[in-house]
RNA sequence: GGCGGGGUAGCUCAGUUGGUUAGAGCGCAGGACUCAUAAGCCUGAGGUCGGUGGUUCGAUCCCACUCUCCGCUACCA
């Protein structure tokens, strides 16, 4: 993959449920970094899909009484729904139950199989059939005589079935080399630190077969095992490039994948085994996984008995997208959990999307169209104040490629805001309405820079909020060109001589 | 239990490689202005920087102990 290519992926969601305001947040992240390497001179591609396979899905298809395949097509669709409400500018959404999937985890397989990583034995274990899990035997207790999950206090009994393994003991040297060579492969770094414990703590191998159900991809020449889910969907995001197609113009030009994008729980499998998997299979691993945090309400768990569930869907209705996508970016600290709630949410968007950049834009704009008929002349030097203006904001952009490329939109996003303030000082300082009579030429120059600033921070904040920022963006009649990072810092992104079109208020304020 | 990360203004957090008055945003109080979504701007109140002890001329920042919260501790994903 050369420096100017991109690719990004979310997880693939298991559409067991409903989507949640957890899918949303992985989405809307892996979004906002796909748009800002956009802006950022990259060539991306972004990925997104579902996870189709096993038994849960067998089941509930079973109790809906749909055929597997048709009532995949039903629950995926709610994904895709999703990411079109969350506005993702994902380049394409894959299924497990897709064939070009199948093609690439049959080849996966194989590759194993050659390399000796794989081999069949017996799984033995305390099983839970209600669970659907396997227990240590330091996970189960007597209870009136019976064996019992710890956990669930559901019974268990002691079960033994033919498994194929992967070899993950062999590779635990060499993923700790891996780690260790490449410093930026999990982030953030209190996740990459918790990694590297565990697989020091030594690795064993993984039983990667199933014989308990069928709804999944059969192994090659055993049709008695289906694929364990996770070398099944980790190979989604090589199937999307056409693996194992290695002539392929998307594999040659985005593998390995820049950036896979996870919530904590499904850390182990993208920072531990999938590498190990695709070590073993050779094939480079990818450049980085970040893992987030959860997203909780009132900090606590959402859950249907406490009541406290935010539908992302609800909210996106509710408030809007653009808005929902800033909150969750801005509130939600760089990975770790991230508290939500409607009044923090409201909060959010009066004060800086309304008050703040909402208003600035509808400040500078209705000034130029009640006073100027719309249209603004550059048409002297800048002036102390304007040199001052831009000097500042220059200091706040500079770290910002930084803090996209460690993840942290917190920061980002904060830095950016700021621009508004001192832009919305700015006017307040220089006060444009008293200058009507005395000095048209000045107030022309200060109404321009204004807009120019009202640029600056449009195309800056467009990977976050792409609705709002784009109407800006066009009013100010601002090439998709010029939709470019590379402008920010020359003030000249807005023509000398510029009339502006209608913009109307870009977000309510909330009562 | 083991390993790791926190505890700083009402809330969410930043910060100090130890050094005179500890910061931001939101919230709150007051003020001047009026282009704007009664938005924006200025000023202010508010913190013994979890507790105790130690090192030091000096600690919120280092050390020890302690209280407390959280994360990870493999086959559900």
């Amino acid at each position: 993959m050369s420096h100017n290519n991109f690719y990004i992926t979310t997880p693939i969601y298991y559409p067991s449920g409903k989507p949640h305001m957890g899918h949303a947040y992985s989405s809307i992240l892996a979004d906002v970094f796909a748009r800002f390497k956009r802006i950022d001179n990259f060539n991306v591609h972004f990925l997104t899909g579902t996870d189709e396979h096993g038994l849960k899905i067998q089941k509930a298809a079973e109790k809906d009484k749909s055929d597997t395949l048709v009532y995949c097509n039903k629950i995926s669709k709610t994904f895709k729904d999703l990411s079109v409400k969350l506005n993702l500018s994902n380049n394409d959404f894959i299924r497990t139950t897709e064939k070009r999937h199948f093609a690439s985890v049959n080849e996966i397989w194989n590759r194993l199989v050659t390399s000796g990583d794989i081999y069949l034995s017996t799984y033995k274990g305390w099983y839970s059939v209600s669970d659907e899990a396997y227990y240590n035997s330091d996970e189960i207790t007597d209870k009136n005589g019976k064996k019992v999950s710890t956990f669930s206090g559901s019974p268990v009994e002691w079960m033994e079935e033919e498994s194929f393994f992967f070899k993950l003991s062999k590779w635990q040297d060499k993923l700790l080399e891996f780690y260790e060579k490449n410093k930026d492969f999990i982030h953030p770094i209190t996740r990459r630190n918790e990694v590297i414990n565990f697989v020091k703590g030594g690795l064993k191998d993984l039983s990667v077969s199933r014989t308990s159900f069928t709804w999944g991809i059969p192994v090659p020449n055993n049709k008695k095992h289906v694929i364990y889910v996770w070398l099944d969907a980790l190979a989604n995001y090589l199937s999307a490039l056409n693996f194992p197609n290695i002539n392929d113009k998307l594999y040659k030009t985005f593998w390995p994948a820049s950036l896979h994008v996870i919530g904590k729980d499904i850390l182990r499998f993208h920072a531990i085994y999938w590498p190990a998997f695709l070590l073993a299979a050779k094939i480079e691993p990818p450049l980085r996984i970040y893992s987030h945090g959860w997203i909780l309400s009132g900090d606590e768990k959402m859950s249907k008995s406490k009541g406290n569930i935010l539908n992302p869907l609800e909210i996106i209705a509710k408030y809007g997208i653009d808005q929902l996508r800033y909150y969750l970016m801005k509130e939600v600290s760089h990975g770790s959990d991230g508290n939500i709630s409607l009044i923090n949410l409201e909060k959010c968007i009066n004060s800086d999307l309304a008050n703040n950049y909402g208003n600035l834009c509808q400040r500078v704009f209705s000034f130029i169209k009640n006073n100027c008929k719309s249209r603004v002349v550059k048409n002297k030097n800048l002036s102390k104040e304007d040199l001052n203006l831009i000097s500042k904001t220059n200091k706040l952009t500079i770290n910002l490629k930084a803090f996209m490329n460690n993840n942290d939109l917190n920061n980002y996003i904060k830095s950016t805001i700021e621009i508004s303030f001192l832009t919305n000082k700015y006017i307040n300082d220089e006060e444009p309405w008293k200058l009507k009579k005395t000095d048209i030429d000045k107030m022309n120059n200060i109404l321009h820079l204004c807009l120019e600033q009202i640029a600056k921070i449009s195309i800056l904040l467009n990977p976050v909020i792409p609705i709002a920022t784009t109407k800006v963006l066009e009013a100010l009649k601002v090439s998709s060109k010029s939709k470019n990072l590379s402008f920010i810092k020359n003030n000249a992104i807005i023509d000398n001589d510029i009339t502006l079109g209608d913009l109307n208020i870009l977000f309510q304020k909330i009562n």
